[in-house]
DNA sequence: ACCTGAACACCGTTCAAGT
DNA sequence: ACCTGAACACCGTTCAAGT
């Protein structure tokens, strides 16, 4: 098994700077370049995230946040697991309660910073945060008979579920205008009414008849996360209890 | 209920023009645009798409691309629905088997084209073929009881399934090189090894010594894929049953 | 070894002039 | 009403010169 070098951007998230220093030491950390670049997308979205504005708001020259960060998209990498709150504390009030809590707070969590959703950066946890987030759902499944390889697929299973229903809450809530390439829920129901017709979408359309997508608020609150949070929790459960036998 | 009028991007992926044309008939169509730039997609990544390159892949002039779409952005989402496949057609071994069957050619058409992924554009159906697929797996419940906001829950659980499994997917098979901003699998393993502490991520820190990452192919490979899907299908059953009594 | 001004490269988009 | 060349705006990044 050979030991690889870290990759300079995990090395930097976890506070280990590749090469050691001499001479003057750097008058910022990353800590606080990161740290403004979060305030930043968090009041202005993603887009305002430019090296330039960044700069600005740690009051130094647009180029020197390269003697930190390799690139635009390392920062954003460091962004992505900086700005995740710490995971529910475990209780012992059992497995599922602890995980339909954790997935709810993933879930909160994205709504809470879209821009991370706008990150799509759903590649494997690498950051302190994230891997704090994974370290606690396999350990509230500890006591379950599950094996190590069970634990981390069902960690990945309901951290994409929260991550699918927090797109699909966010981009239903926007409103849409007229240059914008995505729909909001005001006009969704009648945007399938107009454009569906019955042979080539039968089952579509009997359920925009039947009035299937609700009114604004329904769609998006918790009636629907809780469903299908509760569908993959009975197969959780289920397995648990084939074990068991 | 009013009617809204038709977003422009809806109305141009469905083939309705906002503005019906007097004189000379533009020299292409939007169809013909979009499958340039869906070749590009398919050959440079979504890097490689720009106007500058689509429009000399078509042999126009980079700004003659606006007679045709409002922005980069509005082609992005037209191409985001025409690059899908159609969905597997409908059988009639039972809507668990179908289901199973749709989701998987769901991650797999994603898989075949990663850029898909890298748009990040989990909103709410509204093109021709995604809406295809959505009528598709509401028609495969229809014998079940479920009702149609169950049934729409149900889809819109399983696409989001299809798109997390196969970041996760994707995001393991690149290699990482240093200048990369995410960890290739090759690495992943170890660049835990390296960085977690006991203390702070107990249970993941026995995760990796138990080798629960498994070597390269494992873990990429169907295994993961059909257990998260078994229980939501577990799930989804349950529910049916309860109904059902 | 750090900081930074100037300059470069790139790309989306606007505009006004062609036909 | 369509097509297009030139020009503009914006932003990430490099480089070489400062201290």
């Amino acid at each position: 098994m050979t030991e690889h070098r870290l990759p300079p951007v995990v090395a930097r998230m976890w506070g280990r700077e590749a090469s050691p220093r001499y001479g003057p030491r750097p008058s910022l950390d990353l800590g606080t370049i990161v740290d403004a670049a979060i305030r930043i997308a968090d009041r202005d979205g993603l887009e305002g995230v430019k090296m330039s504005s960044v700069a600005a708001e740690v009051g130094m020259a647009t180029m020197s946040l390269y003697r930190y960060v390799g690139s635009k998209d390392q920062l954003l990498t460091v962004m992505a697991d900086a700005a995740l709150p710490e995971p529910p504390a475990l209780h012992d009030q059992g497995w599922r309660t602890y995980l339909a809590d954790w997935t709810r707070a993933n879930r909160d969590f994205l709504l809470s910073r879209p821009w991370l959703l706008a990150l799509g950066q759903h590649t494997p946890p690498a950051g302190p945060r994230s891997l704090r987030w994974a370290d606690r759902a396999i350990a509230a499944l500890a006591d379950t008979g599950l094996g190590y390889g069970e634990r981390l697929s069902i960690a990945a299973t309901l951290s994409g579920y929260a991550i699918g229903q927090a797109a699909l809450a966010h981009a239903l809530n926007r409103t849409t205008d007229a240059t914008d390439s995505t729909v909001g829920l005001a006009e969704y129901r009648d945007v399938l009414g107009q454009v569906l017709d019955p042979d080539g979408y039968p089952e579509l359309t009997a359920a925009v008849r039947a009035n299937a997508f609700g009114v604004s608020e329904e769609w998006v609150d918790d009636a629907d996360f809780t469903f299908g949070l509760d569908l993959l929790l009975d197969g959780i459960q289920a397995l648990i209890a084939r074990g068991k036998r």
